[in-house]
DNA sequence: GGCTTTGTTTTATA
DNA sequence: GTATAAAACAAAGC
């Protein structure tokens, strides 16, 4: 679902389209999902697209940030004059914004929209005050991550700290790279995709992986993350780019969704089973 | 209409 | 108190 890659392919994609935008009106149609006063951040306009993990962060010109988690099944389509004639996805948008999936809208200058659609209705939007978004529980606890974005302030997952947080622990592999507390940004997706390139059975203890295979796990979640970037991400769900657009990543999933297809590595057949409460795809064969 | 789905938060347990 | 595991929660499609 949206994890890293996901959230990054939007997070350049607001970079591109809304910095610079003033943000003239929100009208929020589902209260649950904005929380905090719209009225601070009418007049301001957006200075720099901030991400942490599978959170987005927008800072605005006057000490306000918009804090947003998109969870399952959140989108942002930017539309104006840009976009003129650019089609959004019919599958995962439809044919006209906003929509009845359609729960916060933004309203730009030079007649611009910014749109926060969620069909699950799981994301948020939080108005914060800039200096403290790192006080938020969900920012402050994450744990390193592959590719930090500019001015988070987020650490590195580097090969020396990645053999760290899994040397010794108790825990089982695969939940364990899903620990946002741990490693920011691996979801689903990532988690199973990067144990089938390394080798691992996501069932293995954490404390059973030695040093070279701890190597070869972090060098293949580098390498399906960067993978994702090149496709656009996985639009399983509902994830499209801020055009609307979906991503092509789930077309080259290794293990995520192919239960019962062969193995693209060994000849093997992928099976799904249960850990952690989470559907999880590997391969008997050669992931031990 | 019960089941399934996932990321995060909360509660329980060792 | 700490580390880990399990359960709860959000909502909607099938």
């Amino acid at each position: 679902m949206p994890e890293l890659p996901e959230v990054e392919t939007i997070r350049r994609g607001l970079e591109r389209y809304l910095v610079g935008h003033k943000i003239q009106g929100v009208e929020v149609r589902v209260a649950k999902l904005f929380e905090g006063d719209a009225k601070n951040i009418i007049g301001a306009k957006v200075v720099t697209i901030r991400r942490f993990g599978k959170g987005l962060v927008i800072d605005l010109s006057n000490k306000y940030s918009l804090a947003i988690h998109i969870k399952l099944t959140g989108q942002l389509i930017y539309r104006g004059a840009e976009t003129k004639g650019v089609k959004v996805s019919r599958e995962k948008v439809g044919d006209e914004l906003p929509n009845k999936s359609t729960h916060v809208i933004f309203k730009l200058d030079k007649d611009a929209y910014l749109y926060y659609n969620d069909r699950r209705r799981f994301g948020w939007i939080r108005v914060v005050e800039t200096s403290k978004v790192g006080e938020m529980p969900f920012f402050k606890s994450m744990g390193p991550e592959p590719f930090p974005s500019a001015g988070s302030g987020q650490v590195k997952l580097t090969l020396e700290l990645f053999k760290k947080i899994v040397g010794g622990k108790k825990t089982v592999i695969k939940p364990l790279l899903m620990d946002q507390t741990r490693i920011g940004g691996i979801g689903n997706i990532y988690a199973n995709d990067a144990l089938f390139l390394a080798g691992i059975s996501p069932k293995r203890s954490a404390k059973q992986i030695s040093k070279e295979e701890a190597k070869n796990l972090f060098n293949a979640i580098i390498e399906v993350m960067e993978k994702s970037f090149k496709y656009g991400g996985a639009s399983e769900l509902s994830f499209v780019n801020v055009l609307g657009h979906e991503g092509e990543y789930q077309e080259h999933a290794l293990a995520y969704g192919r239960k019962g297809e062969k193995c693209s590595i060994c000849g093997g057949k992928i099976e799904k089973i249960f850990l952690g409460g989470r559907g999880t795809f590997f391969c008997p064969k050669h992931q031990k």
